[in-house]
DNA sequence: CTGTTAGCGCCTTCAC
DNA sequence: GTGAAGGCGCTAACAG
């Protein structure tokens, strides 16, 4: 004996409730939506019929009419990418602290399309609402308020919220010198991404600032993923004169790099150090515990969903980039460089 | 110069897609849906105006008219919890595999409200569409096509999908049995929940079988966090003969417990063996790296995903109750019991 | 094959 | 204060 649908509790609509109320359904509406004009026990009456028999209204019709839904849109390639579920948890965060609806995220048969169509069927799936992005590309007619996280480009006139990308990694930097080491190795991340671009800056900075003259040998490319971390590292290891500290665009090509270096017999923090840069929560667990950057991930949604709720209600904006300030967390993976050169 | 908001692209209808093409709505309605019958030339001709217009249907209208949506609704009350953000992600990978639309869940503006009340909401929310709960309760009257992921109880015309708990923590238990301890150690999870019971009933068994008389005081009950596990396996360590191993009904309990053990002195795994329930992501990278029993929770999304997905269609489904299998994934936790009693 | 006609459930004038 | 009527954008019969 399986299981089938019966579609029970199938239309209880305001016209139900209007009738069980006897009230006509344009009352039962002001009741809904909380209107000024209505008799205190017609009030009464219609909210306890609606509590009764368990109404709720229609968001689809409701939206079809008001041209507006409470729902807040998120476009999110990948659910596999820690720094996307951070955000996602302060996206979160703040629609249940600030009372919104329901955040709804796609794929699926959109899958094949660009990104800007995939935006904007969005936006008219949710019936015009509103879209909070998080990845790649966000420049093309905004059809909808729209604030961005980490977007990969300059967009002048579109909200978006990101790190201090290149104080982070020039701080992080700072530290590693301040430790005694010299010859410090990049693992950067995508050169596509904005953010890739400031780390790398933020630590050619640091080296110019102090006095040391940088080494293209130093520098590797990869693609934010563990594995291109292992692959820059072990390049990097295997430089006729290695670097004694490895900095990488984030975390997971940090944990790359240094099982990289543990696979070729060096150990950290003491042959070598490593700093990364997100501060996913996986990272303080992991043997070493590494010293990242704290970009406050989940702040960054929170922020990014509170400038956008501004924005739905109307209210003008002021700064449209919010650059969440970064702190390096210093655990376990880097230790002063000892004798040596 | 602020940011505000210009309704732009504000509506463009399939009215104006049939004028623009030189048809009726209805044409166009039928091109949007891939109907059989529609010329080709004119089916051509309304795509390309589609195109050109960058005209997207309303998910709002269309599942008004049409009684359901592509939608499949997430009724999730936490996103801090790692089970839950790891079974989402299966749910997303099959919404991406099977080519589903969209996947919704919220919050907010319904907190106050019962469970009930909640999916109640939420059903209409997206007009009686479809629903997977992951959490707590799911017993009353099903408004939707509604499947479970690890339900609170048995619900037997429900769908669901649950770990193999009792046979997991069985399994976990015989290897600490075959590693010679004898006195093991229990940190259960919230007793209100079907999945601790079964685990704490597989632990019961494996002494049983091993002939190994059961001790209250090695049974803790915490609620899954780390927090309790923290203070159970305190508890446990405190006693006058205190486990060899500790065995948890969730990795982050386990967390806890390899941190009571520490800051009592002990080393993991070499003064104390430590399992772990779940296989989050992190405990892999934990010092040491969790011994764990692995209930394939990415899976279990996808498959109550599935399952779900063939209800909407009208599949009738036969296992009302899909058990995942789970298994012990050995790393670095635990230890033989040298010498002792 | 395609157009016409009705609503889906709700909100919003506009009368009373 | 409340009811009646019209329409949001779309799909589902029914005609042609």
């Amino acid at each position: 004996m399986g299981i089938s649908h019966a579609r029970s509790n199938k239309g209880i609509t305001s016209q139900d409730v209007a009738r069980a109320a006897g009230v006509s359904v344009s009352t039962v509406s002001r009741v809904l939506n909380d209107k000024d004009d209505v008799a205190p026990d017609t009030y009464q009456k219609v909210r306890g019929v609606i509590a009764e028999l368990g109404y709720a209204s229609s968001l689809a019709a409701k939206s079809l009419r008001s041209r507006r839904t409470g729902v807040i849109g998120l476009i999110m390639p990948d659910l596999e990418d820690p720094f996307r579920i951070q955000a996602m948890k302060g996206i979160h965060q703040a629609i249940v602290a600030l009372d919104y609806d329901l955040i709804a995220f796609t794929s699926g048969s959109i899958k094949k399309h660009s990104k800007a169509e995939r935006e904007q069927h969005y936006v008219s799936l949710l019936n015009g609402s509103l879209i909070v992005v998080t990845p790649a590309a966000t420049s093309f007619p905004a059809a909808a308020p729209r604030v961005a996280i980490d977007p990969n480009s300059q967009c002048p006139d579109c909200l978006a919220v990101t790190a201090t990308n290149h104080v982070g990694a020039l701080t992080a930097m700072e530290y590693l010198i301040n430790l005694g080491h010299r010859r410090i190795g990049f693992i950067g991340g995508r050169p596509d991404l904005l953010c890739a671009q400031q780390r790398l800056q933020g630590y050619e900075t640091a080296l110019r600032q102090a006095g040391i003259a940088p080494d293209p040998d130093l520098i590797t490319i990869g693609d934010f993923s563990r594995t291109t971390g292992r692959d820059c590292a072990q390049r990097l290891l295997s430089l006729a004169e290695p670097p004694t500290a490895i900095i990488a665009a984030n975390d997971q090509s940090a944990i790359g790099a240094i099982e990289a270096a543990r696979a070729a017999g060096r150990r950290v923090p003491d042959d070598m150090s490593v700093v990364g840069f997100d501060n996913i929560p996986e990272v303080a667990y992991y043997d070493p515990a590494l010293t990242t950057v704290d970009q406050f991930i989940v702040k960054m949604g929170y922020v990014a969903t509170e400038m956008l709720i501004r924005l739905i209600q109307g209210e003008r904006v002021e700064n449209n980039l919010y650059e969440m300030p970064t702190q390096l967390v210093v655990r376990d993976s880097c230790r002063a460089l000892k004798g040596g050169d």
